[in-house]
DNA sequence: ATGGTAGCCACGCTA
């Protein structure tokens, strides 16, 4: 089974890039963030042409997660539990049944912009609600992938230029600690498992500003979390770096997991 | 030190 998170910065705008890159990398599940539209606008015919099953969290304007899969899903989980009064859109979990069941969990997580302040703050509330989640998932003994935009560089080696972020949010001691304190907890780094030795990179988001790309100015924030479980059934992972060389292009690229699953 | 880009949606907000 291959898996994907793909943030895709406004389905609407990016239908044609999504529908290709479908019909090329042929993930069985893909989840999205930053889908920026509510559920009844989401284009969902054109996906499920395609084969996929579709699950929406969608929020007008901004966030919005979705997943996508060739398996059924089951006992699917809108908003990341832990607090009934966030009304932002940014997790779905749900139950995939291929030759086994996997339990996926897509997440946008806070950008936490500008820091210091109260963005900040509701970014480091959200990882800490995370972590319980994903402490939840992890003790099921079900094998569980926990994937998405995270916005933590985790480490300097995750950016091109790790002295440029020392005052953003995504780089901060609190969000970095936060994101190890998950990982600690047992959860792997699938790219980081694969390629434990490389000094720099690889990237998953190039900003649009001041050339970035073409600069190679990237910085790795989205990431795919497997559990004890699932990382013994881990056969592959990458990144599809080109996506970000196409035409009208989102700032992130996918990444993407194969299991035996 | 600043401004550079993009989507949503209708001007400023979020990133």
């Amino acid at each position: 089974m291959k898996i994907a998170t793909f943030n895709i910065n406004g389905v609407r705008a990016r239908i044609a890039i999504l529908l290709d890159w479908l019909a090329e990398a042929q993930p069985d599940v893909v989840v999205l963030q930053e889908i920026k539209t509510q559920d009844e606008a989401f284009p969902a015919e054109p996906i499920a042409d395609l084969g996929y099953t579709v699950e929406t969290h969608g929020q007008k304007g901004f966030n919005g997660v979705a997943i996508l899969s060739k398996y059924p899903l089951e006992d699917v989980i809108r908003g990341l539990p832990g607090d009934e009064a966030d009304e932002q859109a940014r997790y779905i979990e749900a139950t995939v049944i291929g030759t086994r069941a996997l339990r996926v969990a897509g997440l946008y997580l806070p950008n936490g912009n500008p820091f210091p302040g109260p963005k900040f703050d509701y970014k480091l509330a959200w990882m800490k609600r995370l972590r319980a989640r994903a402490r939840a998932l992890r003790d099921s003994e079900l094998p569980s992938v926990l994937l998405g935009d995270f916005n933590v560089i985790p480490e300097p080696r995750d950016a091109a230029h790790p002295e440029r972020w020392t005052d953003d949010a995504l780089f901060q001691p609190e969000s970095r600690a936060a994101l190890r304190r998950i990982l600690n907890d047992g959860w792997a780094d699938g790219i980081r498992l694969r390629d434990p030795d490389n000094p720099r990179g690889p990237f998953t988001f190039w900003d649009y500003q001041a050339g970035a790309w073409q600069r190679d100015n990237g910085i790795r924030i989205d990431h795919i979390l497997l559990s004890p479980q699932a990382a013994d059934l881990l056969v592959d992972i990458g990144i599809d770096r080109d996506e970000r060389a196409k035409d009208k292009p989102s700032d992130h690229v996918p990444v993407w997991a194969v299991l035996d699953a």
